[in-house]
DNA sequence: CCGTATCCATGATGATACTG
DNA sequence: CAGTATCATCATGGATACGG
């Protein structure tokens, strides 16, 4: 029945970063602007449905900033807020972490 | 085709900890060692099949250690790493971040 | 008690095509 | 170019039952 409804805010957070797309999308975004078609090229495996709506969830969220400009064909640029800025340097230390415990596991 | 083999290694530490319980699990097991049915206690949402496929991924991944004791009904107890220990305040930083972000985007 | 296999319902995602 | 809708497909996860 879905259950749903965390109210914890590291199970929000974890189901907003969750899956392939989130965190690949933020580091795009890191050095600066890019429009829709810049990160559809970037991701040559995501297709065109799932980078909109991966991009609208980040965007409800706060962590990026959507701006369309008039015009046809049309044109729109996507950048981090700076919510989105804070967040990189946490992912970073997950990977970091990561690499460490990789490392000492061993595989 | 699910492309698959990210090699990035935030890419591999989200997918682990991505989705509902790995992170719930990771803070369960915070103040020490959990029986199997703890854990399905603590979490009266997850069903019997998906406790035990998250713990094993998270054994497999390091994070977790399994020690099975003989004898029957078997016992089975599920404690962190140390690798498991040092991801619990990256985890706790997420949080943080979503605290605040979740407040300043305003709902 | 713990673990796994099976079966089945549901959700997620890619492909495609259409609109502004 | 960007976005959305529709459809078909596939993976995910719950329920259940059985085995050690």
């Amino acid at each position: 029945m879905k259950t749903t409804v965390s109210e914890c805010p590291i199970e929000e957070a974890m189901v907003l970063l969750s899956g392939r797309w989130p965190t690949l999308l933020l580091y795009y975004l890191k050095n600066g602007t890019k429009r829709f078609g810049d990160l559809q090229r970037d991701n040559p495996t995501i297709s065109h449905r799932m980078l909109a709506l991966e991009l609208r969830k980040l965007e409800g969220a706060g962590v990026v900033k959507r701006t369309a400009f008039a015009g046809y064909p049309s044109h729109v640029e996507y950048t981090l807020t700076a919510a989105g800025q804070r967040v990189l340097p946490l992912i970073d230390a997950i990977g970091a972490w990561w690499i460490d415990t990789r490392a000492s596991t061993e595989a």
